[in-house]
RNA sequence: GGGCGCGUGGCCUAGCCAGGAUAAGGCAACAGCCUCCUAAGUUGUAGAACGGGGGUCCGAAUCCCCCCGCGCCCGCCA
C-alpha cells in the first residue's frame, strides 16, 4: 500500500463535509487541462443551485494552504492546487524515504505465475507477450509493498513433451541441443497422425513415466532441460528472472495428484476407468486417462494447491485460450477444495504474424531471441550513425539497452486483451511512443543534472505552466501505481510514462534550467531531480533499461 | 451452433470498468525549428460524428439490446 500526502483525498474529505454523497462520479483529476481537480454538479443540484455549491465549497477550501484557485464554470468546479505544495511534498518523500511515493509493506505474499510455457522449443514472441505481462506484473506488485515470488510451472509430464521426447529418440542421433529437439519435435508432429505406431510409443513412453521408471525421467529431464535453459536465458536478456522453476512431474512421484483425487472423492465419477468431476456449467472435466495416466487438469490443481502453502494471493497470468481451463480450475478450488488464497486469472491474447498463426509444431514463430537481436542491431545502426564520438563497448551497451527496452515496452504497451499482429516495422520503432523516446528524456534530464547534482533545499516556485504541468503529472505518479494495481493492469505505467515524457517535453523546451534566473534555478534542478527518480521508478516497472547518457 | 474478448482518422494505440466541458498520442503525408542544457527531440497543417442500428439518460466512444466483422475457446491436449 502507499504512503504520501494525498491531495486528491484531502480535497474530496472536505468537499464532502459539506455536500453529503460525493463519489468518484462527481470529483476526480480533470483530464480536459482546464484544472486539476473537478467537481461535477449535474447530478448534485438544478442548474439555478450550481452557485450554492459553488459557494460552499469555495468556503471551505479557499483557506487551505496548498489550494490556488476554484473557479466555477456553469457545472463545473475547477480545482487548482499549488503546483509549489505537490513539489514540496514530492521533494520531502524523497527526502525522508529515497523514494515517491513510499510503501508500507503489505503482509501478503503475492505468487505470480507466468510463461509456464510446455518446455518444446524456443520462446517465440507470442510466448513472450505472456512472460512481459506478468514480470511486469510482478514488479508492480512488489512496487507496491507485497511479497511476490514469481514461478514457472514446467510441463514436462503432458503429451507434447513426451511427443518431444520420442521424437529426439528416433530423429535426434543424440544431438541434444535445442535446434536438434525443435526439428524432431516438428518432425515427429508431422507424421503422428498418419503412423498408430508412433503414437503408440508415444503414450508407452507417458505411461512408463508416470511409474517412475529412473531411466525414462532422466532422459525427459535430460531433453526438457536443454529447451528449458534457452528460455531462461532468453528470459535473462528481456530482463525477467523467474524464482522458481516447478516441475509437474515431482507431482506425480510426490503423491500430491493422488491427494487431490482423495480429496475429491466425494464429486470423482468414472468412466471406462477414466476419471471425471462435473464443472459448474455441467461439463465433464477430465482427471485421469483410461490407460490411468493424469491429465494436466488434474496436475495443475496439485500445483495451485502446493502454491497456497506459502502465499495469500495467487495470481496466474495465462494465454486466452486458457480461460477455459482457468474457469474450471477455480470453480473446483474453491468450491470443491476450499481454496484460501485470493486467487486472479490475467488474460494475454495471441500474437499473431502477418503471414498467420504462431505455431511450434508447425515451424511458423518468430522468436524472442530473433526479435531482441534484430532490434539490438536496428538500435545499434541508429546509435552508430548519432554518436561518432563512442567506443564500440558503450556503442554495444546502449544499442542493448535500446534495444531490449523497445522489445519489451512494444509488446507490455498494448492492453493485454487486445490480439496484436507481430510486424517488424512496429517492433523495432525507435521514435515517437517508444521505449527508446523515454529513455532519451532521461538521459537529457541527466544530463542538465550533472551540473547541479544535488539542489534538494531551498524555496520553492513555479513560474511557467510548462514546469507547474510536469510537476502535477509527476504528483500523479501514485495514483496511476494504484490503478494498475487494481486492475493488474501494468500496461497504466507504460501510458503514464509516455505522458510524463511528453510534460517533460514541453518543459525541456520552453526553459532552459542552466541559464534561469537565480529564483528558478534550484527549483528546476529539483523538478529534473524528482523526474528521474520518477522515470527510474516507473521503467523499474516497464521493464525499460535508463541510460545516464545515450 | 454456444461462450469469452476485441472493433476509435490511411495504419497502430489511449480513453470504456466508476457516462459529462473541444475524442488524446504515435506512425505515414505536408510545411517549419539546432550561434541556446543530446534534433532518438520539437512546432504547425491536413485527417475520426468512436463497426452498424436501436434504447436508457439533461448528457453515450463509455451503460443495455440486436446485427456485422475479427480473435480465442467448446479434447480421456496443454
Amino acid at each position: 500500500m502507499l504512503l504520501f500526502p494525498d491531495l486528491k483525498e484531502k480535497v474530496e474529505k472536505k468537499i464532502s463535509s459539506v455536500l453529503a454523497g460525493i463519489n468518484s462520479k462527481d470529483f476526480d483529476w480533470d483530464q480536459t487541462g482546464h484544472s486539476d481537480f473537478s467537481l461535477r454538479c449535474f447530478r448534485l443540484a438544478k442548474p439555478d443551485g450550481y452557485g450554492k455549491i459553488c459557494d460552499a465549497v469555495r468556503n471551505v477550501l479557499s483557506s487551505d494552504a496548498f489550494i490556488d484557485r476554484i473557479e466555477c464554470q456553469g457545472p463545473y468546479i475547477n480545482i487548482k492546487v499549488r503546483g509549489e505544495a505537490a513539489l514540496e511534498i514530492m521533494r520531502d518523500e524523497i527526502e525522508r524515504a529515497g523514494i515517491f511515493p513510499d510503501t508500507f509493506q503489505d503482509p501478503e505474499r503475492i505468487l505470480v505465475e507466468h510463461t509456464s510455457t510446455n518446455p518444446t522449443g524456443p520462446l517465440h514472441i507470442g510466448r513472450a507477450r505472456n512472460s512481459i505481462l506478468g514480470d511486469s506484473l510482478a514488479k508492480l506488485m512488489a512496487r507496491m509493498g507485497y511479497r511476490v515470488s514469481t514461478q514457472y510451472f514446467v510441463n514436462d509430464s503432458g503429451r507434447q513433451v513426451m511427443g518431444m521426447v520420442e521424437g529426439f529418440r528416433r530423429y535426434g542421433n543424440g544431438d541434444r541441443t535445442l535446434k536438434t529437439i525443435l526439428s524432431c519435435y516438428q518432425k515427429i508432429y508431422s507424421l503422428i497422425d498418419k503412423d498408430p505406431e508412433i503414437r503408440e510409443s508415444v503414450e508407452n513412453l507417458s505411461k512408463k513415466y508416470e511409474e517412475g521408471d529412473e531411466n525414462t525421467i532422466r532422459e525427459v529431464k535430460e531433453t526438457c532441460s536443454v529447451v528449458l535453459d534457452s528460455i531462461r536465458s532468453s528470459l535473462l536478456r528481456l530482463g525477467i528472472k523467474i524464482d522458481d522453476y516447478v516441475w509437474e512431474s515431482g507431482f506425480l512421484r510426490g503423491g500430491e495428484t493422488e491427494s487431490v483425487l482423495e480429496m475429491l472423492s466425494e464429486y470423482i465419477q468414472n468412466e471406462d476407468g477414466a476419471v471425471f468431476i462435473t464443472g459448474d456449467d455441467g461439463k465433464k472435466i477430465y482427471l485421469k486417462r483410461k490407460d490411468g495416466t493424469t491429465i494436466y487438469f488434474l496436475r495443475d490443481l496439485a500445483y495451485h494447491l502446493f502454491k497456497a502453502l506459502n502465499a495469500d494471493w495467487i495470481i496466474d497470468v495465462m494465454g486466452e485460450d486458457h480461460k477455459g481451463h482457468a474457469r474450471a480450475l477455480s470453480h473446483v478450488l474453491i468450491n470443491m477444495l476450499e481454496y484460501r488464497p485470493r486467487l486472479d486469472f490475467v488474460f494475454n491474447s495471441f500474437v499473431s504474424l502477418e503471414t498467420g498463426k504462431m505455431s511450434t509444431r508447425g515451424g511458423n514463430i518468430v522468436t524472442l531471441d530473433e526479435v531482441m537481436d534484430r532490434s539490438r542491431q536496428e538500435a545499434e545502426l541508429i546509435v552508430r550513425e548519432k554518436r561518432k564520438d563512442l567506443e564500440s563497448d558503450r556503442l554495444g551497451a546502449i544499442a542493448e539497452a535500446v534495444g531490449i527496452s523497445s522489445v519489451r515496452f512494444n509488446i507490455l504497451r498494448i492492453g493485454a486483451e487486445k490480439a496484436m499482429v507481430f510486424r517488424w516495422k512496429d517492433a523495432l520503432n525507435v521514435e515517437g511512443n517508444s521505449a527508446p523516446f523515454i529513455m532519451y528524456s532521461y538521459a537529457r534530464a541527466s544530463g542538465i543534472l550533472k551540473h547541479e547534482p544535488d539542489a534538494m533545499e531551498g524555496e520553492l516556485r513555479l513560474d511557467e505552466k510548462e514546469e507547474r504541468d510536469l510537476v502535477m503529472k509527476m504528483y500523479r505518479y501514485p495514483y496511476v501505481l494504484r490503478a494498475a494495481m487494481d486492475s493488474l493492469k501494468p500496461e497504466y505505467v507504460c501510458n503514464y510514462l509516455l505522458e510524463l515524457v511528453n510534460s517533460f517535453s514541453a518543459f525541456y523546451s520552453s526553459v532552459n534550467v542552466i541559464k534561469s534566473e537565480e529564483k528558478n534555478r534550484n527549483t528546476r534542478f529539483l523538478i529534473l531531480h524528482i523526474y528521474k527518480k520518477i522515470l527510474e521508478d516507473a521503467c523499474g516497472i516497464a521493464g525499460i533499461r535508463l541510460l545516464e547518457e545515450m
